[in-house]
DNA sequence: ACAGAGGTTCACACTGGCGTGAACGCAGAG
DNA sequence: CTCTGCGTTCACGCCAGTGTGAACCTCTGT
């Protein structure tokens, strides 16, 4: 099976797949003619990345619930470890951002939005804070 | 008024701020020994990306409200356009956010977590959906 | 006058997660 | 046999900086 196969199957990209092997995260084989050549096993794991990354974890982290996910002795609790913390920095991101929105917000309605030049968003961002 | 000086005014790192010069966002004096110079102004500016950076607007809409802010002849309406579409996709990114944040949360609670291999959250990601 | 500490300069490499493009090889159709 | 469309490799570009290092400048103490 090709990368374009791959690709299909998987729902990657095939630069994303290439680089994925570039940074050792899958190993397909070789065809004779120098293509790679990837197994039912292959497409798995690719699948397996794609979500891991839908998720939101990052390269490193996908790379350490790969090894747990080959891994027959592994413990559920060293996963459920990397996911929490996962989650604990989604929900900063989630913090950082509203508070973004709402300072925002707040600027859009202060601003009357017509040809004037005068615009409380600029003053704002400049720091020149009348009123 | 040198570079760590202007960090320090600033609230910008260093690096940070010769980064800002080498992509053109602000142009600072030299002084006779090829030390950049920062006037009052340049400060202002500084401290102006500074600001629309943590409000999270990427650099090229730094540019343009940084372009707007020296237009004496702008119109607020041009501000506001650029603040809206960036509360949308702050928005988006939010709902991507949670979305990622409650499908975890639910596969923490479905994992019992301790030394056993059985996780329910890598059988999640490699698709091995049972039940 | 000179040593040493620390500031400043520039240039380059590196990050993550790919995207893009050149230059080439290979497979199947006509 | 040639054409077209895949595949391959390599190299560079993107964002928004951060880190490293050599060389140069400035200030302070002796």
């Amino acid at each position: 099976m090709n990368v374009s196969h791959a690709a299909r199957r998987s729902g990657l990209p095939a630069k994303t797949i290439r680089y994925y092997e570039e940074i050792g995260l899958i190993r397909p084989d070789r065809a004779a003619n120098g293509y790679r050549d990837y197994s039912a096993d292959d497409i798995h794991r690719l699948a397996f990345l794609k979500r891991a990354r839908g998720l939101g974890f990052s390269i490193d982290e996908c790379r350490q619930l790969m090894a747990l996910y080959g891994d027959r002795g592994r413990a559920s609790h060293d996963v459920r470890q990397i996911a929490r913390s996962h989650v604990d920095a989604i929900g900063e991101k989630i913090r950082e951002l509203e508070t973004m929105r709402a300072t925002l917000t707040r600027l859009i309605h202060a601003c009357h939005g017509d040809e004037r030049p005068d615009c409380p968003i600029l003053d704002d961002i400049a720091g020149d804070v009348r009123h």
